[in-house]
DNA sequence: TAAGTAAAAGATGTATTTGTCTTTTAATTA
DNA sequence: TAATTAAAAGACAAATACATCTTTTACTTA
């Protein structure tokens, strides 16, 4: 469904969500260390988001990336947009040139709802939401111990 | 979820499942019309899913690919484990290393249900069930317009 | 203003998935 | 048994996804 890139985008910019604002900003390292991912890979992935105004970012000393109030606003649906495209979300689960409730395949009626009901969340969410919904919550953006505000 | 390949198996063999028999064989050529996909690479997996016992086939005039009785006792599982393997279905949808109750990710609570709930028909749902629904229900296999017992 | 830091940009490399093409083998039938 | 048909097998080609490396640019601070 997502692609590796578009996994690893998502998880950083909750990671981002929960541990950085205007004042307060994270390298890629740091990022990729506690989220387990790329480093090289994960810091593309961010420049390319940077560029469609989803992160924000400043270089040298004390710079990194993080999310501005604005950025928080945005939805995991932006996300995947500039990342993987959103046709896999209208595309038939078995390959028919078209999902619809016109022409359904066997398993329409069961993939429909799960897909509309997971779009919901990534429509309608705001980066903000997830984060406070992941602090109410306890679920988890790594399986790594990591704390985001050592060093 | 499901790579193009495993979906062009999954697809012909309900389709082997509705219109073969032992008595009634189709070609690759015909099937790969029928089910829009392309024939060389079909003709492939469908050879795979042979070496594998999925399906059946005879060389020559008349002949071609069929599900025998047995063929049709199978699961959509096993043609599954047969192309893709299994390894996606218990990965977590975000991208963490493992997939549990224990540290659920952000969307674990909405994704795990569809998962199992697809799980259930593809593990416990022969072949031969699967094509009786889609004769009951209307499903289909293809937008194409075709005749299986045409030519 | 020089040194150091961290992102941006671009070139490059690797693996996997997807797909094709050609030759061989087996079955049928005339 | 020769011609025909269709799958089996294997080599090959292209596209995409995944990932790294090197150089450049911008910012900070001593
Ligand atoms: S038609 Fe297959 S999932 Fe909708
Ligand atoms: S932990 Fe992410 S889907 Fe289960």
């Amino acid at each position: 469904m997502l692609s590796n890139a578009c996994k690893y985008t998502i998880r950083s910019m909750l990671y981002l969500a929960l541990y950085t604002d205007e004042t307060k900003k994270i390298g890629v390292k740091k990022i990729a260390e506690d989220l387990d991912t790329p480093q090289p890979f994960l810091a593309k992935l961010l420049q390319q988001l940077t560029r469609s105004k989803l992160v924000s970012s400043t270089k040298g000393p004390n710079g990194g990336f993080f999310l501005s109030k604005k950025n928080k606003e945005k939805s995991v649906w932006d996300i995947i947009k500039s990342i993987d495209g959103t046709e896999k979300f209208s595309q038939c689960f078995l390959g028919l040139s078209k999902c619809d409730d016109e022409n359904p395949c066997p398993v329409h009626s069961i993939v429909t709802p799960f897909k509309q009901r997971i779009l919901e969340d990534f429509r309608d969410k705001t980066i903000l939401q997830w984060a406070e919904e992941i602090k109410k919550s306890g679920t988890v953006l790594s399986l790594r111990d990591f704390d985001a505000f050592k060093e």
